[in-house]
DNA sequence: AGGGGATGTCATGTA
DNA sequence: AATACATGACATCCC
């Protein structure tokens, strides 16, 4: 029986090592983005990020790619589609049939029915968890900007935004972030002057009445340091002492903000709209990271990112409810990315539905097998070579009448066996109809049409007369096997084509399982890599976010420091020149006026501290 | 006629 | 050792 045209052939040299694909992928699920474990991303991790974006440009990728939600509808729908194909699958075969093949598989010890649950309902539970209303993730999209998010996400952004501002050299430190942080969203105008409860400046200071002969008092209190800088008038310190103790620092943290709020170049008063030619008071926090790095439109150029494509993002950010993604579903804004995804998700479910096809089929062969054998009872009772192997094939195929395949053209295929290798002395005895066949009735064209689909097995099975069916020779468990050979006295070629009937049998159903396994791996990974470009592009989205926060509320800042310091006047009633003076936030939570000079030198003086710190 | 998918089979290795 | 299973490679069928 074995070939000897197969010497070429290598053979399974597989060694054990070509195993692990399998049980590494099966049922392999891609962990969640990294959490950030601990409290912050490093720099590098944000170098990865900008390096995956980049990736994303190079590849073509679109808008749609950064669309989580979309993207999510689309996983969770396909899910609940290969979810429901798979159902519909089974239910197609009917109670009867899963118990059947439940049935069978104890026998032949198939994995199938861990993979498909008898209990259609249980794939069903199963689903919701995958299906959650899409509104949950769509509030990633949102963070800081809706309260709706989870705990831990809320947090997670946090996190990252934390990172993010580290990363971006700034110059203030965590404490001057904090109070970034705290402030919360608004008109900044609005907000100026009613911050919070232990806003200073907001309470502390009477802005109107700030004088230099006003604060003579506190002149005193200043620090010696303080006092001792050179002065450039009569009065060069303005103390803006809080009437009440409720202390900056508790939101401003210590003077770090100093040089924050010390303008390189103030001219002429300060007015609350903030013209080009108005002073920057936020120096290289606003110069640096707003300007350069925040813009989205320079992140496109830096990054490589299409500026429509930024612009995009930025709008849809602009939009406020983070939930404006339908516009991604705009076919036109199908991006290549998104295309290579589409065509992986549509190749993906085209080959998802060839693999449940052939999935199905193949388990639904393979437990046909088993299956079969129930009927064949039925079959051995009408006599041992009356069985309708082909018939039961049609069972599992749940199409109990064979006639139906033939309306069937897309299973036409699938009916075809292969025979080819059946000996022509079998062939000869099993396939030559007997002359009474010529007068054709509806039975005999049936039985012919069985016939022909009849298996190279099956027809030397009957060629030999073997006296039970192909499916009680594969599929029954060895002791129960051994049994009926025991029970007929055969010869020894009887035996041995039994024995090899059992054994392509075997490898047959190996072969199919083997193949859809194979399927099965190919369809994780790709459903890997759609789950890793989503999480790719919700952290791109999360970063953008987070960077338009950073400006908003850098930009409050600045309204609020030109709002402080256009109020100030002299004993004169005159406003500060922002070229000579500038606010300095004190560490005991006072607002000073002192000149530029010292100011310069004390932002230089914190410049250093991180330095050294980092050092 | 030939490419490619589907399937069966064999050889070989593993459990 | 026997058995079942897994898998690469090949052959064949069929579209």
């Amino acid at each position: 029986m074995t070939r000897l045209d197969r010497s070429s052939h290598s053979g399974g040299g597989h060694a054990k090592g070509s195993r692990p694909l399998n049980s590494l992928l099966a049922g392999h699920r891609v962990a969640q983005p990294p959490s950030a474990p601990g409290s912050r991303a490093s720099i590098q991790d944000i170098d990865l990020i900008d390096i995956l974006w980049r990736q994303d440009i190079d590849l073509g990728a679109g808008r749609e790619v950064f669309d989580y939600s979309h993207r999510q509808k689309e996983q969770d729908v396909e899910k609940e589609l290969r979810d429901g194909g798979e159902q519909d699958t089974w239910a197609g075969e009917g109670a009867e049939a899963l118990a059947r093949n439940l049935l069978v598989d104890g026998e032949t010890g198939e994995s199938f029915p861990a993979q498909f649950p008898a209990d259609i309902s249980s794939i069903t539970e199963a689903v919701p968890g995958e299906s959650e209303p899409p509104d949950l993730q769509n509030n990633l999209l949102s963070p800081l900007l809706t309260g709706t998010e989870s705990p831990f996400d809320l947090e997670q952004q946090w996190q990252d935004l934390m990172s993010i501002m580290e990363m971006q050299a700034m110059e203030v430190n965590t404490s001057a972030s904090e109070i970034l942080y705290n402030t919360p969203s608004g008109d900044p105008l609005s907000t100026n002057y009613s911050l919070a409860p232990n806003t200073p400046i907001n309470q502390n200071v009477s802005l109107h009445q700030a004088s230099l002969g006003g604060c003579g008092q506190d002149f005193l209190l200043f620090s010696p340091e303080v006092e001792s800088l050179p002065v450039a008038s009569s009065s060069t310190l303005l103390p803006l002492v809080p009437s009440n103790s409720t202390s900056l620092n508790s939101t401003f943290g210590s003077t770090n903000l100093t040089g924050l709020f010390f303008p390189p170049q103030l001219n002429g008063t300060a007015n609350d709209t903030a013209g080009p030619e108005l002073p920057d008071p936020l120096g290289g926090l606003l110069d640096e990271a707003m300007l350069d790095e925040i813009s989205l439109m320079d992140l496109a150029i830096e990054e490589g990112f299409n500026p429509v494509q930024a612009s995009q993002l930025e709008e849809e950010f602009d939009s406020d409810s983070g939930l404006s993604l339908d516009s991604s579903h705009s076919p036109s804004s199908l991006s290549s990315s998104e295309g290579s995804s589409s065509s992986s998700s549509s190749s993906s479910s085209s080959s998802s539905a060839s693999s449940s096809a052939s999935s199905s089929f193949s388990e639904e062969g393979a437990v046909g097998y088993s299956s079969d054998s129930e009927t064949l009872d039925l079959e051995e009772a009408e006599g041992a070579v009356g069985y309708q192997p082909e018939y039961s094939k049609f069972c599992r195929m749940s199409y109990q009448d064979p006639a139906q395949l033939s309306c069937l053209p897309y299973l036409e295929h699938v009916g075809h066996n292969h025979t080819y290798n059946m000996a022509p002395s079998a062939l000869d005895s099993a396939d030559l109809p007997p002359p009474s066949a010529l007068k054709k009735g509806s039975k005999e064209k049936q039985a012919d049409f069985l016939d022909k689909q009849m298996s190279r097995d099956e027809h030397r099975a009957r060629a030999m007369k073997i006296p039970f069916t192909n499916d009680k020779i594969i599929n029954l468990p060895v002791e129960e096997f051994n049994e009926l050979l025991s029970k007929y006295q055969l010869s020894e070629a009887q035996l041995s084509l039994i024995r090899d009937i059992r054994r392509r049998g075997k490898n047959k159903m190996a072969a199919q399982n083997c193949r859809k396994r194979k399927l099965d791996t190919i369809l994780n990974l790709e459903r890997d890599v759609e789950d890793l470009q989503r999480d790719k592009a919700r952290l791109l989205r999360e970063k953008v976010e987070f960077l338009r926060s950073l400006r908003q509320m850098k930009q409050k800042v600045q309204s609020l420091y030109q709002e402080v310091f256009g109020r100030l006047r002299d004993e004169n009633g005159r406003p500060y020149s922002p070229s000579q003076y500038a606010l300095q936030y004190a560490g005991d939570g006072s607002v000073l006026l002192i000149p530029r000079t010292m100011a310069d030198q004390q932002a230089r003086r914190q410049e250093r501290k991180p330095k050294d710190r980092r050092k």
